[in-house]
DNA sequence: CGCAATCTTCATTAAAAATTGAACTTAGGC
DNA sequence: GCCTAAGTTCAATTTTTAATGAAGATTGCG
C-alpha cells in the first residue's frame, strides 16, 4: 500500500531526492514571477532565475529540475530563454561534462535584454504599418483630426524606436 | 435557403447594418493590439480603442459593436476598461440618454496610466515579501553573497517604487 | 568510433485567459 | 411610478498560451 505521495516529474535513473523549495525560496519565486509576468516572461523561467538566484552554487540541470519539479522540456526551455537574454552564465570546470549556471551579476541588465527584445522589434515592425496607415488616410481625405492623430502616433513611434535603441545597449553577439 | 453568410453577434433589436473594418483600420488595429499585448492589454479593449481613435466622430455602444462584430460583454468591459484608465470620454449631449465615445487627448497621459495601474501595485506589494525572504535569509545565516544579492533586489525594489510613484501622475479621482 | 549521459525539439495535453450571451440591473422618458 | 432602452455581470465556452514527456540530436569520454 504505498502512500499517494506527490508524484514527482519523469527523472533521469538514479537522481537524488531534491527537497521542495523552503517557505522563503517559495516567497521570492512569488516575487519574481510576477514581476516577470509585468514583462511577459512565463512562470517556469521565472521559477528557474528564482531559483539561481537564491542559490550560493551554480546548479546543474538536473537539480533545478528536481528542486521546482518541472519537466525536462521546461528546464531546457527555460535555460534558453534565460540564455538567450544574458540572464544566466554557465560555469563549466574542466574535465566535467554538465553545465552549472548562475545568475549574471547584473539583473538591471538582465531587464533591459528582455525590454529590448520584447518592445524593440514590435515598434520598429510598426514603422511602416503606420506608414501605410497614414497614407490611406491622406489618399481617402479622411477627417483632418483623423490624419493628424495618425501622424502623432507615427511620430511617437518613430522616437520611441530611436530611443530605446539609443538607450538599450546593443545585444552581446558571441 | 439561406446563405451560409457570416453571422453577426446578437444585436439589439433594429440594428443598422454596420460596414466591417477597412483595410487601413485593420491595420492601424493591427498596431493597437500588439502595443497593448506589450502592456497586456487584451486584444478586444485594443480594438476598440483602434476603432475609436481612427474615428473623426465619438461613437456609441452599438456603433462599436457593429463595426467590431463584437459581444456586448465586451464591448462593455472594454469600455470600462478604458473609462477605468482614462483613456476614453463621454460625450454625453443632453436630451440623449446613450453615451458617445473618443479617445482622450493625450495618449501619453492614458500610456502611463496603465503603467501605473499595472505595476506599482505589484513593485508596492512585493516590498514586505521581499523584507520576509531577508528576514528568513539572515535568520538562518544563508550564504552571504546569496543575502547580499536579497539585499541589493530589495533596494532596488524601493527605489522603483518611489521612481514611479514621483514620475507617474497620481491618479484623477472624481 | 561507440555509447551513454545530457540536452533539445515539438506534437500533445493541460492550464490560463479572453470572449460570449443571456439573465439581470439601472436609468430616463412618458 | 411603470416600461423599455441601455448597459452590466458572470457562468459557460472558446481561444490562447504554457507545460509535459517521449523521441530525437549532441557531446565528450573511454
Amino acid at each position: 500500500m504505498k502512500p499517494p505521495s506527490e508524484k514527482p516529474r519523469g527523472k533521469r535513473k538514479d537522481q537524488p531526492a531534491y527537497p521542495p523549495l523552503a517557505p522563503h525560496e517559495v516567497e521570492l519565486t512569488g516575487f519574481f514571477v510576477k514581476m516577470g509576468a509585468i514583462l511577459g516572461v512565463q512562470r517556469s523561467v521565472a521559477e528557474i532565475y528564482s531559483l539561481l538566484y537564491a542559490s550560493p552554487k551554480p546548479l546543474d540541470f538536473d537539480h533545478i529540475q528536481g528542486r521546482l519539479d518541472m519537466s525536462q522540456g521546461s528546464v531546457s526551455q527555460g535555460l534558453k530563454f534565460l540564455r538567450d537574454h544574458g540572464m544566466i552564465l554557465s560555469i563549466k570546470e574542466k574535465g566535467t561534462k554538465r553545465e552549472r549556471w548562475e545568475p549574471t551579476p547584473s539583473l538591471a541588465a538582465s531587464l533591459v535584454n528582455i525590454l529590448r527584445s520584447h518592445v524593440l522589434p514590435t515598434l520598429e515592425k510598426s514603422k511602416p504599418s503606420l506608414q501605410n496607415v497614414l497614407n490611406s488616410a491622406t489618399a481617402q481625405s479622411a477627417d483632418p483630426e483623423v490624419i493628424e492623430r495618425i501622424a502623432r502616433l507615427q511620430r511617437w513611434n518613430s522616437r520611441a524606436v530611436e530611443l530605446s535603441a539609443l538607450l538599450l545597449p546593443p545585444p552581446v553577439d558571441d
